[in-house]
DNA sequence: ATAAGATTGTTGCATTTGCAACATGTATTT
DNA sequence: AAATACATGTTGCAAATGCAACAATCTTAT
């Protein structure tokens, strides 16, 4: 009499739309990083989306931002440091709840960085959108927010 | 008569399903190492991945268990000399292709480690499941590997 | 048959990243 | 009013990551 006929079995995380967006996000940055060696060598991929995020959020404080970028204050300041220096942006001191922040805005230069690129990126954008129809990339929208939601509930995202 | 009524509007990479799932699996990885603080001690989220994955494929060469995690041929074996040391996986020698390989499999230790974690994961899981209806996770799943194929097809992963 | 190239794995190094500690200034509590 | 807690930004440090170079071994080309 056989003792072990069936295996066992239990759930595995790589089966997971969690870490399937984890490898799918993976692959999204490498083809980032790729594009950028090409096209760009003023800004790293990184600089880039955080001025595209200040470009339209005009007026944020570094801790604002930190949160939109989902990285800890130390790494933004690192960051607009850099982006500072090069000129795609203007920091300043302001309050808010009266508190004394820094503040952040794009000047005319990072925005006519982001044009520029934009339309280099235009072609991929163009062929990535046509892998979807409209009601999938609907869905996929509110799944992924659904997501986020979901976790924002459980764990604390201390930025 | 005013030069410039409209403003000039771009594309925003923000706003791309490629970074909204970036910002979603960072959620997602938190929630992971958050979770990990709290339950397991002996191996690293990391090292988690990537005794799952091993489990799910036996007799992997490292280099394919790389180019499975997304992860270069350096970190990948680091990586296993951790699980190595620990006892969660063995190495052995082999061939593949007529070529001297070091494969990798799961020990039954590791085995009992998945199982312990599997047990624990399963409400987090639950929640998880109960987001989404059959129908929409279908979606998900086929608009993630939509996105991973068509960039197969544009970027060299070499690993 | 010898040289060039390809595959696999390891080591070293530089970059990125996140966490803890700190400095400064404000709000709240006692 | 003094003390404690909170919010914001910076600095230092350690861990994670990826890339280049290397070693060893096998295949292909000339």
């Amino acid at each position: 009499m056989p003792t072990e006929i069936f295996e066992k079995k239990f759930m595995h995380y790589i089966d997971t739309p969690s870490y399937d967006m984890e490898l799918t996000s993976k692959y999204c940055k490498t083809l980032l990083v790729q594009l950028f060696d090409k096209i760009c060598c003023e800004i790293s991929p990184e600089e880039f989306i955080v001025l595209d995020t200040i470009s339209c959020n005009k007026g944020l404080c570094q801790r604002d931002l930190a949160k939109l970028i989902l990285k800890d204050r130390a790494n933004t300041g690192r960051i607009l440091d850099s982006l500072e220096k090069k000129g795609f942006i203007v920091r300043y001191n302001d309050t808010k709840n009266n508190r004394l922040v820094r503040k952040v805005d794009i000047t005319q230069n990072g925005l006519g960085m982001l044009e520029k690129l934009a339309l280099r990126f235009q072609p991929y954008h163009e062929q990535m959108c046509k892998l979807f129809n409209e009601e999938d990339l609907l869905i996929l929208k509110a799944s992924l927010k659904k997501i986020r939601d979901a976790i924002s509930k459980i764990v604390e995202l201390q930025i």
